[in-house]
Parts: C-alpha cells; sequence; structure tokens
DNA sequence: AAGTGGACCTGCTAGC
DNA sequence: TGCTAGCAGGTCCACT
C-alpha cells in the first residue's frame, strides 16, 4: 500500500482529529523494523501536535519530542475512537483522549521511533539524506537533470533510491517513467534536459493523481469491491506483463532491477 | 562517492 | 486439494 500518496491520504485521515489529544495510554506488540526507542509508559500525559509528512515517514510531536512513523511495505494506521481488540498484526497502539492511533503491519517492516527533538538522535538519521519533496518548487526538471547527472545507475533505481526526489516508490515510478517515455534501463547521466522536464512532471502527475483519487493502488484495487473501484489509479504498466501497451498495443515487459520488477512499454519508452 | 547485494518478516498466488 | 517456490507497494546497512 504505502507510497507518498498512500502516506499522505493517512496523514489526512487522522491529523486533525487526533491533533491536541493526550495520551493515556500505550500497548506494544511484536517488534517493528527499530525499537520505539523510550520507554512506553514515558509518552503518557504528552500532548499530540500537528502531524507532518517527509517522504514516506510521518512526523508526530508529542511532548519535547515525537514519533517518527513509517508504514513498510504492508503497514497502515487506523484511528478510532475506541480500541477495539490487538489483532495479530496489531504492533501499537497509541490511546489518547481523543481515540486510539493503531498501526497494523503483518510484514513489520514499519517502525514508531521516539525522537527526543529530530535533531541528532538515530530518527533524525532515518530523515537525513532524503531527496526534495515531489510537490516542493526546488523539484525541477533542471534540480532532476543535475541529480542525475552524477548517477550512472538506471534512471529508475535512481528514482527508487529517494535521494533525488522522495514519494516514488516501484509503482509510481514505473507509471511515471512510462508518463515521461523513458526506458527504465536509461542510465541517469543518459537522461536530457529536456527528458528530465518531462520526467519531474511525470512524476509530479502521477502522485498528485493517486493522491486525489484516495492513493489506493493495484493490489487493493483488486481486493476492493464495489464503488472503491472508482477510487483507483489506472496502472499503466505496473503488473501488466504481457498485456498490450494502453497506447501502441505492444506487450508490456517485465525486468528486474535492483531485486525489483520494472514494468515498461518497449516502444513508448526509449532510452 | 556511488553502486551492489543481503537483510528484515509474513501472506498470497501460481504452478505442480 | 495440498504443498512449495516465488513474489510483494520499503529502505537500511555492510561491503566493493
Amino acid at each position: 500500500m504505502p507510497e507518498l500518496p498512500e502516506v499522505e491520504v493517512t496523514r489526512l485521515s487522522f491529523a486533525e482529529r487526533i491533533h491536541g489529544a493526550s495520551v493515556i495510554g500505550v500497548r506494544m506488540g511484536k517488534p517493528l523494523r527499530w525499537p520505539l526507542g523510550c520507554e512506553p509508559a514515558s509518552l503518557v500525559g504528552t500532548t499530540v501536535g500537528p502531524i507532518a509528512r517527509r517522504g514516506k515517514y510521518l512526523w508526530m510531536p508529542l511532548g519535547s519530542g515525537g514519533l517518527l512513523m513509517h508504514l513498510g511495505m504492508s503497514g497502515s494506521l487506523a484511528f478510532g475512537p475506541q480500541a477495539l481488540p490487538a489483532g495479530a498484526h496489531d504492533h501499537f497502539d497509541l490511546i489518547t483522549t481523543l481515540g486510539t492511533l493503531r498501526l497494523t503491519d503483518p510484514r513489520r517492516f514499519g517502525a514508531v521511533v521516539w525522537s527526543a527533538g529530530l535533531a541528532q538522535d538515530p530518527a533524525a538519521k532515518l530523515l537525513a539524506g532524503l531527496g526534495v519533496e515531489p510537490f516542493d518548487a526546488a523539484f525541477t526538471g533542471e534540480y532532476l537533470y543535475r541529480a542525475l547527472h552524477r548517477r550512472r545507475v538506471a534512471v529508475k533505481l535512481a528514482l527508487l533510491s529517494g535521494s533525488i526526489v522522495v514519494g516514488a516508490g516501484n509503482i509510481y515510478a514505473c507509471e511515471a517513467l512510462f508518463r515521461a517515455g523513458i526506458d527504465p534501463r536509461t542510465r541517469g547521466d543518459r537522461v536530457s534536459r529536456a527528458r528530465c522536464e518531462r520526467l519531474a512532471l511525470a512524476v509530479r502527475e502521477t502522485l498528485a493523481e493517486a493522491l486525489t483519487l484516495g492513493g489506493s493502488t493495484l493490489r487493493d484495487f483488486r481486493d476492493a469491491h464495489g464503488m472503491s473501484g472508482a477510487f483507483q489509479l489506472q496502472a499503466r504498466v505496473y503488473d501488466r506483463a504481457g498485456m498490450p501497451c494502453m497506447v501502441c498495443a505492444t506487450p508490456i515487459r517485465r525486468i528486474v532491477q535492483g531485486q525489483r520488477s520494472s514494468y515498461f512499454c518497449p516502444t513508448c519508452q526509449r532510452r
């Protein structure tokens, strides 16, 4: 589920409702990717500030510090008025006066980490080195060109690394490259200025569209029923190996890059 | 510095 | 029908 649009939709779904709440309890399930980094009981009595997002991380100000949260590959956050019994995959509950925020994460690649202030503790390290936000004015074609110019890796991997621009995960990176007409294997330093302009635009458009449509992605689409189908981003290439390109009918190809699947149209996307 | 590959953990699906 | 191998939306870390 969680690439940037899903994380942002998650943030919007509970940020205002939890703002100002006081923590009255914490329940921990199985260990997540990293330890919480503080005594859970020490969070009791703190007040929740405005939730922010940086890349695919969420930041919740809490007392003198805050919690940095990540959904990993399979995580989701739910905020409800009352705490329901915890299921096998519910690994963190923040119980507050306004409701309970619950992290559910079957694969446990997600994390909730206490940070004393995002200055120099371990949580800060997680945010260091992140690229620009895709909707930030700093993310221009020229910026992308300069960043890619120093990279010899495939442009798809450069996008995925998050060190140039954050938020485009495997699905949206594939989709953005399709929109921009760029072969995912193209070396970063071989992407022209003009194509960088198109790519920057394509990344922003792809993420923005997914965001407006509610941020859902493909696997959820299959699992969802009824009207939820109307809110899905239609993938042009992702997970469509062998199926005809929606533009030119050439069969979509699947290749492996950095141990992850890439999908592209060999006709519409060029090196 | 940049690039590569392994690691973390569980659930689902295609294929035999 | 039942088992197994392979695959999955992320990203850190150690090593070259």
